[in-house]
DNA sequence: GTCTATAGGACGATAGAC
DNA sequence: GTCTATCGTCCTATAGAC
């Protein structure tokens, strides 16, 4: 972060995020599989915390509100891993390459949701349209609160709930 | 396409490419910016489509319910290009490098489809959600189509309407 | 005369093969 | 760690269209 905060992503070799922490740069392709990567570690804990969560669910509640549930849950890892999380958004946001893999990220974080809904018994189909959906959502909230702290996340992830609903009762007639 | 589907995308090379059309492979990077661009011409047809049928959608639509008429009235354009589509779905899907490039292209449109709410009026916050969550919708229903055509797309986008409202009545309560 | 397209040579960086 | 293919950029030159 400190190297591409300096002279930018692409202005930025592998080489010299390697030279930075003493490795070569073969060393540093052993690490990363390519070169977007280095920024990406995170996903994983996230995946994990928020599939953990759909598992624990209250069973009474459906899909949607599996999905909503679990993401108010996870919360505090979130705020807490802000200081980071926000001059990283940021850098995605301007570099096209690093917004590409976000995407992909999220993609991938969808289907594992979409996943994870199935295994409390979902329908396939029906996991999966609600797991992106709920995505949609829980990822303009995050965003929105990524790029302005006020009002807080918890906040920001209700309004965006319920303005997901009124949106969609009002599409439904 | 016929490179691709012979030899896989990744073991084409840009100048087999440039060769299959008699230019040269510096000729080829003048046309497109990347070796993945080659595959996503057709986004921009999709783009202007869209958002002009945002504006000529009836007033009194809500903007969920906006953005469903217009992937409803988008409908013979992908019929028709579905022998195109199709196979081109599939390269995508197994080629994480052009699946990447695939989200992108999605999310420029989805901030295009909530440029055009803004300009009926709606909110900037909720131009982008609702753009969000009637992707969600709109990408759920192409591809189940893409995967398997029966039943025809139109009942796939019904059918993924009505269960988007489903899904969100439940989770409101 | 200007605009647009192709071509050629050189080259840095990524990333894979070994 | 060594070696190298491929992607993608920079620069300049040339040919045809209008």
């Amino acid at each position: 972060m400190a190297l591409f905060e300096e002279r930018g992503y692409e202005r930025t070799t592998a080489a010299a995020i390697a030279a930075r922490v003493g490795v070569t740069e073969r060393t540093f392709f052993r690490h990363f599989p390519d070169k977007r990567e280095v920024l990406f570690d995170g996903e994983a804990v996230l995946r994990t915390a928020l599939t953990a969560a759909i598992a624990e669910a209250p069973g009474a509640l459906g899909p949607l509100a599996t999905l909503f549930w679990s993401f108010r849950s996870i919360r505090p890892l979130l705020e807490n891993n802000r200081p980071y999380s926000e001059p990283r958004h940021a850098l995605i946001a301007g570099t096209p390459a690093l917004y590409e893999r976000e995407l992909a990220k999220t993609a991938a974080l969808t289907d594992a949701l979409a996943d994870a809904l199935r295994l409390r018994g979902v329908a396939d189909l029906r996991a999966a349209l609600a797991a992106r959906t709920g995505m949609a959502a829980f990822v303009h909230a995050v965003i929105a609160w990524l790029e302005d702290p006020e009002p807080g996340l918890g906040e920001r992830l209700e309004r965006t709930f319920a303005e997901t609903v009124a949106l969609v009762a009002e599409a439904g007639h």
